[in-house]
DNA sequence: TTGTAAACGAGACGGTACGTCTCGTCTTAAT
DNA sequence: ATTAAGACGAGACGTACCGTCTCGTTTACAA
């Protein structure tokens, strides 16, 4: 499956203005106009070229978003010791995305696609979700050492408590989505993680 | 705006049976294939008749959901005196709700609908989330009084700790969707949401 | 099936409008290129359209030169009682046609449908050929009662025997079509269709 | 031109296997279908190698059937002294290939593109049509000198006389193809040969 | 005056075939 | 026997239409 696989062949050219042109489109406009046409028309590319290599238009803006993070995330959370603070940090970065309005347009983009396809909610799960759960499960386990996390919260279950509430007020709409808000977020994530009977230590 | 408004003479005989359709065909196909087309096919009415009350597909779904859940839902939480044991209940019964196909395809439509069209986010908002806001934050009130909510939690925030998770992990397909992770859903929200000084007070 | 037939509607307007755009595009574009998308475009009108009312781009441009015949054409041939005279002058005429670079693109784009689907072909068969053999039909009765022609070629051998060579020569490219060969192709017919014991008998 | 004109390096191999899958899907399917990717399919050839010797579908069905002729035909007509029963004869074995399901299909074929490619019309007539007008004209100069046929009619005239009713009584289906009939062609077409002054000469 | 039925313009869909263009591989004829 | 020109298969590519679909609107008729 490499992109030059003998026998293959695939235009690695074609394949990234396509990925490109994906995000651009669902940067900058409401996602029922991004459509195949659109996006083959902007990476001055046929139709049938990305018929070809995906089944459908989510499928493209999956993989787009995948060759990105690829590219330019480095996944990893601070470690300062003070586990409030990184979380606090982290989702103030995340506020920050959210208001983004080419951030907003892309995430919800890809949620729409997501609920409507199980593959491509398997394959962001992969892709996108598992790295980040991850990394977040490194930060957990030093401060389960420390401490500040209790046995009783698996990893899942504490990133949930950490960035559930973020996407659900994004989601919805329900309130402003501020770097104070994200402050309470951690702080109360951090409450529910602490050890029960040493509640919110702080190391 | 009401149904029957005079002067507008709409027939409340159409109106019911479109809704019905809808919520009958999102909870039975994928929602691309429920199609205003479908729709009027479904309610033996003419697609101008749809077109003429609503502006869009997503509308008359969040219309239809709007009309059921004032016929069908009571909102309202249970109130033992237990707070992670009602939350609990009410975590469990969104987890079983979550768990039917139809809720489950009817959800994902609306979800698919109000990250495309603000206006009807604003609407699924008033109507559908701010009543169970308000079911909400009359439990958190008595949870308040007997100590063991803090008073530096508001009603919104507080309603992400318990049910932001549950959704996210449904949207996400990152974990299952149990009995037991609704307790212990339940029981971290508590701990989040009781005051810094009582931690995890049990009244 | 009649344009106005209640319960279908028909746009008579749109109808039109087809029709004329695919004789106007038969006739002044290689036909390859006279496509449905190029025939909805110049007549202002959706492919769907096209396709709701034609199984396919022939059938458009049949039912096109049948409705011209049907406004334009005059059937019947001249009688001055002077068969050879008469035909004369009809292949002149015919001559002429296919002199017309219109004329000679459609004719064209005509046989190309008729000989790559027989349903077309048995419609231009009874909508084109049929009147036009009965108005020769017409005229070889009255020769065949001034003893012109013999009774034992039927009409169908009469009307090949005039027009099969202009037709052929057309078609091949094999010779030049002039007056003075239509007037050798009436001439050679008129001696074919005499009776045997009285060739040629010019009345 | 020559088929292993040195310098070229044409291979004969794969040039006989696209002449013969030309002819055969032509024979066995309708037109349409006879794409050039069929053809190199059917060829275990490339559409390079197509593309690279000719310039189209058509130019490749033309170049079968004219190797074909070269191959099988005897061009050449029967001479008995009896002029209208070899042309009989003739006709006759025109009106059975036309009954033949893949002559008549290969014959639709050639002639859509010669309808719609002057370049081909002229292939065809100096390689197929030709040789067959020659064939004709050694008969008829026969004949003519037999005082059968009359100084005033050339051959290309006389020979559509003989064959343009029968072809046109093909293309447009407008009456059935039986030995009686290619009979009474020849027989009228004797007719008009005939020197004005001894009618239907029989030698 | 509604609502219904259905036709309409618009345009995206997923796909086929076109004719062009690399690729490596293999043939072939002249060294 | 080696070599180099170039024909070969494979198949990806941009282009252009195909015939179908859904959208949201419009029109004509029926109640």
């Amino acid at each position: 499956m490499s992109p030059d696989d003998p026998g293959r062949r695939r235009s690695s050219r074609s394949t990234a203005a396509i990925l490109e042109a994906a995000l651009a489109l669902a940067a900058e406009r409401p996602y029922p106009q991004v459509t195949v046409e659109s996006i083959a028309a902007r990476a001055g590319v046929s139709k049938a070229t990305i018929y070809r290599w995906w089944p459908s238009r989510g499928a493209v803006l999956v993989d787009a978003l995948a060759a990105r993070n690829a590219r330019d995330v480095a996944y990893g959370l601070p470690d300062t010791g003070d586990l409030r603070g990184d979380l606090a940090v982290v989702l103030r970065g995340v506020v920050d995305e959210l208001a983004d309005p080419a951030w907003d347009a892309l995430l919800r983009a890809l949620t729409v696609e997501t609920l409507q396809d199980d593959t491509l909610r398997s394959q962001v799960l992969a892709t996108i979700f598992t790295p980040q759960l991850e990394a977040f499960a490194a930060r957990f386990a030093v401060a389960r050492a420390a401490g500040q996390v209790g046995d009783d919260v698996d990893d899942l279950a504490a990133l949930e408590l950490v960035v559930a509430p973020v996407f659900h007020r994004w989601q919805q709409g329900s309130g402003s989505l501020t770097h104070a808000y994200a402050d309470g977020v951690a702080a109360r994530a951090c409450r529910a993680l602490a050890p029960a009977d040493r509640p919110d230590a702080e190391g």
